[in-house]
DNA sequence: ACCATTATGTAGCGAACGCTACAAGAGGTT
DNA sequence: AACCTCTTGTAGCGTTCGCTACATAATGGT
């Protein structure tokens, strides 16, 4: 392994919680250069361009925020949706998983602008969550595993994406609403 | 009626319709002055700086999207959560509403940036949006209208931003789930 | 007719951007 | 010692950005 193979990792390391501290706020070469605590020059050494930075440093991040929110969940457990929303929207609430959501917001608006790597990147990692939380929900006989749990995930980006306009009290509020309408419609 | 202030709103038309068709991508002065077929020089006669061309074309678009959304729902209607959420999805596909919605994400990721105008223009229409939609709610008496609306707005959102990231068919399997979600969960 | 305000074009400033050319040190191989 | 590859620094290229200085035309009130 050269100098240059071990630096990639460093610096993506330190790139990963760079993000998750100012989301994609401060992405230019010399700004993502100074956070790293390597000169631009340097940087664009060990990766070939700004878009392989962002790349190892996003699907770093992406990696590690869902690692933990699996671990977060007992391995071979189902649970059926009533209880597997409370569940994932208390999971996002977190300090941690809160910068995750931000900084995923952020990603795939960027995706929609059609932005590489965000595109690539969103798209991946939206399919590995879905893929991840269909193995995990328990579904009455017919039910689309699948597509069900594409909508929980987009009732929990969707509580991330009203988190950015609303105050800390109305987001409280939402979620007591939020249990409520599933206890009797 | 001064030349500048017909201007003005001839100006802010054309880029309002410049956003829906592009969202976020094109925004520079020159972009902009281009896609409203003036000079960038005048647009910054007709406006003060940066932020005021972009907020008066993005509270035009949320102007026209809301009032073409509410133009949708007859007047004085109330309708249950589960009436409204298959509704609420079902006008925000349309081409029109589609084009919106990608930009509103867009526009609440700027938010999240605290990028001016966004932040302030993302949270009033945001407050609005919900506000709109509790009035138009029926609850359980002792349910929270604001917070419910807060709600199926986060998954009305949310679902844009799966879309964003997701295929045709997969979104369709989507929105199948959705009332079978609600139907028996 | 005169003048002040309004309206428009040309040109460019200073900053930040992604990226690169070039030289030189460091360290091992022959 | 000579050489070659890996590593690092300095400097700057060309472009785009938001915005402005300046000059000039048009317009309208007195």
């Amino acid at each position: 392994m050269t100098i240059r193979d071990q630096q990639r990792e460093v610096v993506a390391v330190r790139l990963a919680a760079h993000l998750l501290d100012t989301g994609l706020t401060q992405t230019s070469l010399r700004q993502l250069a100074k956070a790293a605590g390597v000169s631009d020059r340097m940087l664009l050494y060990y990766f070939a361009d700004k878009a392989e930075v962002l790349s190892a440093a996003t699907t770093l991040v992406a990696t590690q925020s869902v690692a933990s929110l699996a671990g977060a969940i007992p391995e071979g457990i189902r649970l059926p949706p009533r209880q597997m929303i409370p569940l994932a929207v208390q999971l996002t609430r977190g300090p941690q998983m809160r910068s995750f959501m931000r900084l995923w917001v952020e990603m795939i608006a960027a995706a929609a602008k059609g932005e590489e790597p965000f595109l690539t990147i969103s798209t991946q990692v939206m399919a590995g969550l879905t893929q991840w939380l269909a193995e995990r929900l328990e579904l009455p006989t017919g039910a689309d595993p699948h597509a069900t749990a594409a909508v929980i995930i987009a009732l929990i980006d969707g509580l991330a994406l009203v988190d950015i306009c609303s105050s800390q009290t109305e987001m409280q509020a939402a979620h007591g609403a939020l249990e409520a309408l599933f206890d009797k419609t």
